[in-house]
RNA sequence: GGGGCGCUAGCUCAACUGGUAGAGCAGCGGACUCUUAAUCCGCGGGUUGGGGGUUCGAGUCCUCCGCGCCUCACCA
């Protein structure tokens, strides 16, 4: 549980240390020598690349050992996998063996091997060891090599630890790279423009969420970490690029769960000339494309459920889904909160009584229909008082062109035709700021640098942020957020107790 | 913030209604030239998350605190 305590074993392994020192070995050399991965030993070695007077040099971790009297066999670890090395005490002599490898070295040292690769009568591809080098000497025992490291708050306090021993937890990072790459090449092959814009904002805006506060001390200024990127790519599509996107973190300060993490990784791109039509499409291309990119199929597993992210997408209009989960019709409360809070109640909700209409429609959707939503499916439609950003739509004013996209239950992605009328928008933030007043703290301040963009022009546009992070849950089989993220928040440990 | 569960050796886990804190791996010493959870013999290793309390006696019961997990609330 304390890493840092200096165990018994880690007093040896210091002592093995001075030791080395003592006889002229630099435990942390500067330079090193490798002319293979051990992946590319053994793939050489199975081409027949590799004959027996062939030296190849190597590095990895002792991950195992199997110690005998004249000949050992061990696997090192590096980037690339493992290999097995084969260390004879008559190919390394008396000392090297017996003093320097079978006293000296531990499970966790970093090595270099120098010598043929051969294969073993149980047929397994090994380096028959001619030279052995320290190259790292390790103080701090490995978690066992059987059972590994399954606590989950070290896991994520010690991330390396956790990487070291558990190959499965570096391969979700492979793949959230690779998620991420794909989602870069789709944007860039259809001609979108990557940028970045602000992380500190003087007004944060984009997103109903509370925001991390900072402070500028030459400019004796109150910044606040985005909550969104939203209103600065939109102040870039009213400069004239049509295609623009951003990859990064947003952080937003509230509460933790298998879903939300203080800081998480948003993509945001908007799309001059078009609405959330052909948002969706565009959605579940880019989608389809990365999951297929990173998963080599349109189906993968989630949770038990096999999720299949074939377009097009089912879009159902969010007053249907919720009559479907609860048999209340939305709109027949449309401006009646105190209505619609007594349907709620009547099914056995407990609504908020603080919130408005639209609020209440969003916590149908969070508590009866989110978690029905397994297949990749658009939820289109919502009431315009929760969609401050969003253009109405023509054939009802109380209703936003918007809509989420929702995948193994989780809200994956959020986009509408952005409003672009400056006038509404303004009347919008000022309605926000009354909530804001009134002790919302998730509403929107005003920001008048933004409806000054508005009002030098932008062009219709759809707008789209997904949560990059829980689309990584979501090809890596996940349950949690913190399981696809290398350091995910936990509360400090403090030293000293009351 | 509320509720529930958990925290024992470096790691993975035991320890019945309160009665001497154990095992496997790892480590240390020894044997062993094709092993791969190597095997065999022997040995050491603990402020049981922290403080306080009840008791002849606390890993176990009570209490406060810390951290984690789940859940509710909150949450575009």
């Amino acid at each position: 549980m304390d890493l840092n305590a200096i165990t018994d074993q880690e007093r040896i392994r210091r002592q093995k240390l001075a030791e080395l020192r003592e006889r002229g070995i630099d435990p942390y050399p500067a330079r090193c020598e490798r002319t293979h991965t051990a992946k590319q030993a053994k793939a050489a070695f199975e081409r027949g690349e590799l004959g027996p007077d062939d030296i190849v040099a190597l590095v990895g971790r002792i991950m195992t050992r199997r110690i005998m009297g004249k000949a050992s066999f061990a696997h090192i670890e590096d980037g690339s996998g493992r290999i097995q090395i084969h260390v004879r005490r008559d190919l390394l002599g008396e000392e090297t063996y017996n003093w320097f490898f079978k006293k000296m070295l531990d499970i966790g040292d970093i090595i270099g091997v120098k010598g043929p690769i051969f294969r073993t009568r149980t047929g397994e591809i090994t380096c028959e060891v001619r030279e052995i080098t320290l190259l790292t000497k390790t103080l701090h025992p490995l978690p066992d090599k059987w059972h590994g490291l399954t606590d989950v708050e070290t896991r994520y306090r010690h991330r390396y630890v956790d990487l070291m021993v558990n190959p499965e937890v570096r391969e979700i990072f492979v793949k959230r790279a690779k998620l991420v790459r794909a989602i870069r090449d789709y944007l860039d092959s259809e001609g979108f423009l990557e940028v970045e814009t602000p992380i500190l904002q003087p007004i944060y805006g984009g997103a109903a969420a509370r925001p991390f506060t900072t402070y500028h001390n030459e400019l004796e200024q109150e910044l606040y970490l985005r909550i969104s990127f939203e209103l600065y790519l939109k102040r870039l599509i009213v400069g004239g690029y049509e295609r623009v996107y951003e990859i990064g973190r947003d952080f937003r300060n509230e509460g933790v769960s298998f879903k939300h993490n203080p800081e998480f990784t948003q993509l945001e791109f908007y799309e001059a000339y078009t609405d959330y039509h052909g948002v969706m499409r565009r959605a579940e291309e880019l989608i389809s494309y990365a999951v297929e990119q990173v998963n080599g199929s349109l189906k993968l597993t989630f949770q038990g459920h096999e999720i299949d992210f074939t377009p097009p997408w089912p879009r159902v209009p969010l007053r249907d889904a919720i009559h479907e989960k609860t048999g209340i019709d939305i709109m027949q409360y449309r401006g009646d909160a105190d209505g619609l809070r007594k349907a709620m109640r009547d099914i056995g909700g407990n609504p908020n009584p603080e919130a408005g209409w639209g609020k209440l429609v969003d916590s149908l959707l969070s508590s009866y229909v989110e978690e029905t939503l397994i297949q990749p499916t658009f939820i289109v439609d919502y009431p315009v008082d929760i969609s401050p950003l969003a253009k109405r739509s023509p054939e009802n004013p109380d209703i936003a062109e918007r809509f989420e996209g929702f995948i193994g239950g989780m809200e994956i992605c959020n986009a509408f035709s952005e409003l672009n009328d400056p006038l509404d928008q303004l009347e919008r933030f000022l309605e926000q700021g009354r909530a804001l007043a009134a002790g919302d703290e998730e509403a929107h301040p005003v920001d008048e640098d933004f409806i000054l963009a508005l009002r030098f022009g932008m062009p219709p546009t759809g707008g789209f942020g997904m949560g990059i992070d829980r689309l990584t849950m979501i090809v890596t089989d996940k349950p949690s957020i913190r399981e696809v993220i290398l350091f995910p928040h936990l509360r400090t440990k403090l030293q000293g107790v009351t």
